[in-house]
DNA sequence: CAACTCGTGGCAACGGGTTGCCACTCCCCC
DNA sequence: GGGGGAGTGGCAACCCGTTGCCACGAGTTG
């Protein structure tokens, strides 16, 4: 008997617990939580102070149903072992609770498919939603959008509020880089065709290197993974470039593995320049220069602004929201071999 | 005006909608769904077609708040930052929406405060808990468990279910190894010290040390960051090991990067192994060697028991699930130096 | 033919808050 | 003394499904 401290899992208290300890109704309780100033002052000390003493909590549920106001959010990512999303999502882990949100994490596991599925299924549960580097189309982007506020991240779809990095200023700061070092040619790895900041990172280059009087080439798409890096290696080699800008960090690390496997010096015979500095780009031999993109910021300023559009302070379809880059010199870029 | 497709944010169809389009009663069309086979057959499936054509979709709220299921998990980790919790969040995904679950990401930010916090918070609208790697103490993590099953992940405490990696065995396998590489002397990097696995790492390495006749000295403890690795290496340089053993692959990645900027060989002067395997284990150089977690399985081990526990299916205070271990041989370690 | 069982659908209460509206008390002011 | 208003608290409806219980008709059984 005395094993069993279970104590018969007793259900939680409620407001008309508290209501009936405090001798005043159930809508006097609610008040004291949810309106302060709308009760009297004393009475509500008095509810405060007997509802500590139950250990009331309100059930969230009921709230959410009454108001339909949830507190929570859908955070959708493309891949949740991508290290880009880690400080991501800690930006919008805090700037949700700083809001008394709860995020709510969801893969995509690179597939619109799953994508799909996990949006239809959180959607009834959220306020709005962050949708990070979607694989889904622009018109299911905006059927979503429709049904709750909904901010896209790295991408730009028209008439949908979004959270992007400054590509073209990033791209150029990285062209100018180059060119100091004496660099006349860059080639460009592309990422997923499907990826908006594929897109956007090609035509920068294209554009910073006219302008700076450089040569740019292309190769790819390839997967935005080392994998995918390493495999590009042999594209390479007939015609091997002195710097390469790459989709994103992944792709640049798998870059280097694989130039160095061929022999090939990083940075010596070729230069390397990869995308949003995730950790990794700092461990890796030598030091990845990278375009760094605010990664925390990023997150925290989509979780912002779906908030003021939740409250109604921000129209939905209003403002891209550009995040400055700036670029992190190591070890992988130098002069130009001749 | 035609700028404004808002179209009036309709609400959402309900049950009673399609009650009245289907002319049954409100009952009947929550029974069609929530109890197939209680209804007849030919009117289930009128009601369905009619639920289709307006689009209904059941609030989960609402489902929540009669029959206080959720269908949500709270998924708390130490740090999601930390590249060791990716594959497990996957994997808990996995789990999760198999059971038509969605999981709740909690992030405790290293703090034990914030991780109470969080859990109070989130504990109202889920069915259970897996936590990983608390920084909590066991008698908080009762108080938790007494409200609702749980399951602590990486960590062993007394009467709570549990999903732990066979630390003994990988501890042995690494000593074996560097047994075999003629090293006479392991030191071990301590991790925090409220961290479970850094006792029983610690613990299992001199007993290995022991019976394989091997020396065992003990730093720190140190971050289980890159940072906190480096910064241990100033305490080895008086009295350099051959071997050490790493807390976590952030450490010895960490460790190896401090003393290469020492000057120090990896592996040639000192071999390092690590735990845990993340993906940067794979990208530095020389590559570590480390004693892999199935970081996945972790994640899916311990939503399904989750699962068990709160279908009833399991009892509360049953069981640790040991995952195995394994050693990923990679370039961090070779024979001693003599 | 009475008594019973099944299958099926409806009624109404319930879960736990929220909130519009009304009632009552006090106070103030003319 | 009467009208007006501010401050407080309660009543009851509502949010949207779920489910215990009952009713009704059809089919079964003795």
């Amino acid at each position: 008997m005395a094993d069993d401290g279970d104590e018969a899992a007793k259900r939680p208290v409620t407001i008309y617990d508290v209501a009936r300890a405090a001798g005043v109704a159930p809508s006097t309780v609610s008040r004291a939580f949810a309106r302060p100033g709308r009760v009297n002052a004393d009475t509500a000390a008095r509810i405060r102070q007997v509802a500590a003493e139950l250990g009331y909590r309100a059930n969230p549920m009921a709230q959410a149903l009454s108001t339909s106001r949830t507190k929570m959010i859908a955070l959708m990512i493309s891949d949740v072992t991508n290290p880009f999303y880690s400080e991501l999502i800690r930006g919008a882990q805090l700037a949700a609770s700083e809001a008394e949100y709860t995020v709510l994490l969801a893969d995509a596991r690179e597939s619109d498919v799953v994508e799909r599925l996990s949006l239809e299924r959180v959607l009834p549960a959220v306020e709005g939603i962050v949708i990070g580097s979607s694989r889904m189309s622009d018109s299911s982007l905006r059927v979503i959008a429709k049904q709750k506020p909904t901010i896209v991240l790295n991408r730009d779809v028209a008439g949908l509020p979004s959270v992007v990095t400054d590509n073209p200023r990033g791209v150029r700061r990285a062209v100018e880089h180059l060119g100091e070092l004496g660099h006349q040619q860059i080639t460009y790895v592309a990422g997923p065709e499907a990826s908006w900041a594929d897109g956007a990172r090609w035509r920068a280059l294209r554009e910073a290197g006219h302008e700076l009087e450089l040569h740019t080439r292309r190769v790819g798409p390839v997967p935005p993974t080392v994998v995918g890096g390493r495999g590009v290696v042999e594209k390479l080699l007939d015609n091997l470039p002195t710097a390469v800008l790459a989709y994103n960090d992944l792709v640049a690390i798998g870059l280097m593995r694989g130039l160095a496997a061929a022999g090939i010096d990083v940075p010596r015979d070729v230069s390397v320049i990869g995308f949003d500095n995730i950790m990794a780009a700092e461990l890796v031999t030598p030091g990845l220069t990278t375009v760094a993109a605010p990664l925390r910021t990023m997150g925290v300023t989509a979780v912002k602004n779906l908030q003021a559009i939740i409250n109604g302070a921000l129209h939905r379809s209003e403002a891209a929201f550009v995040l400055p880059t700036r670029l992190v010199q190591r070890e992988s870029t130098a002069r130009a071999r001749r």
